[in-house]
DNA sequence: TATTATTTTTAGACTTGTCTAAAAATTTAT
DNA sequence: ATAAATTTTTAGACAAGTCTAAAAATAATA
């Protein structure tokens, strides 16, 4: 078993492994956990001892298999617990993760198997990321960012990549939600910003916005 | 804002309050909470420091009105979620307390709120309790023991007095669950069981279950 | 009421997770 | 390749919450 500690640094070793090639640093660590190096030094040492990430000395640290499991159903948890929110209790998608932070940590394998069940065994949370299933494996799905997409190009909007509550609010205000289409209607070459079509409305975003939405390709109309 | 253990300090001395009368002694919290009574005095004299309790050494503590409202803020986050278990998550009763012991302490006001109206504002958890309301009050309920009916008098059964898991899973087994009518056939004065009448089924019950079982009293048919 | 038994508190220690400051290793740059 | 900068680790300290063992206070009993 592991304490709500060991958990959020698994957590957090966890999504730094997704983007970054070899261990992962300390200092990235602490930064995304808001505390000192010397802190994650010995929370890794201890980490290490329960065979859940390999460590050497100054070379960063790598989840086990075992390891990797426990960060997945942490965060199949969170992503299960804000569906949750957002679906049955009527929260906003920006109002979740704080409260998602402290459920994922409930521990009893009945009640996320039966949320799950409850919720119709979703695939996606409320910010468009997969839902591990009960094994850890992650459902991958071809996105690309909205910056990327050419002129006249279009697609679905299915995520985003900053989820921060300011972004997220954000989006709320423009009209901007998961499941719509959206076409490119001009880039500006000056600020690459875009001209978009989004349902039936036009909007102008600027190339930071665009570099936060996560599209999946729509052939055809 | 409180610690996780204080806040089970606090529900336990809830809890103690309401069949002791004066102080909650030392020994009784260490009992309730499986701890030592060192341990009890510390933690008192921090939850006095922060105006939770009233104590005076020896003499036992008290809750004050800002602690008698966090305690039952704690047990009405409990309960809500017992609810929630059983109704919407299909546990049963005898399964819903260990999960409902980390539940409670989720710190979300919008999040309690919002799962109260989700359940359409029980009044009472899955094992016949109160569950107190956003300002910490309690309905008080007239209830006695069936124990104490009499031959041929009837009540609707409406809580349990022992909620462990096992009475719980006994009750189960006998078909003995909330809200179902149940009438005195016969009183046996040797050993103090009684035959009941639940549903349309004939039933031999000992003392010991009689004395752990609510009943409303009812007149009529 | 004097003595014994029980309850409660104190004193000191331990664990977990954190921190600061300094030392050691690694990486970067000249 | 050596010096400078950065990263990481170590050493020692601290707070929260707990424990054991001993002392102090209260309650029970003869």
């Amino acid at each position: 078993m592991f304490t709500l500690s060991e958990e959020n640094y698994l957590k957090a070793i966890y999504h730094l492994e997704l983007d970054t090639d070899g261990g992962v640093s300390t200092n990235a660590i602490a930064e995304k956990l808001a505390t000192k190096a010397s802190s994650v030094t010995d929370m890794v040492k201890k980490l290490s001892e329960k065979e859940v990430v390999l460590y050497k000395k100054y070379k960063g640290v790598t989840l086990t298999i075992l390891g990797k499991t426990v960060a997945a159903n942490v965060v199949r948890k969170h992503r299960l617990w804000e569906v949750f929110l957002v679906e049955k209790l009527n929260f906003f998608w920006h109002e979740v993760h704080e409260v998602a932070e402290q459920l994922e940590h409930i521990k009893s394998a009945k009640l996320i198997n039966q949320l799950d069940r409850f919720l119709g065994f979703p695939t996606d949370d409320p910010h468009g990321d997969p839902i591990p299933d009960k094994d850890g494996n992650l459902k991958i799905v071809e996105k690309s960012l909205l910056s990327t997409l050419s002129k006249n190009e279009s697609g679905i909007c299915i995520g985003v990549d900053d989820s921060s509550s300011e972004f997220l609010q954000f989006l709320d205000k423009k009209g901007i939600t998961l499941g719509k289409k959206i076409t490119i209607l001009d880039k500006e070459d000056f600020d690459d910003s875009l001209s978009i079509l989004i349902g039936n409305k036009k909007l102008s975003i600027s190339n930071k916005i665009a570099s936060n939405l996560y599209i999946r390709a729509h052939t055809g109309q």
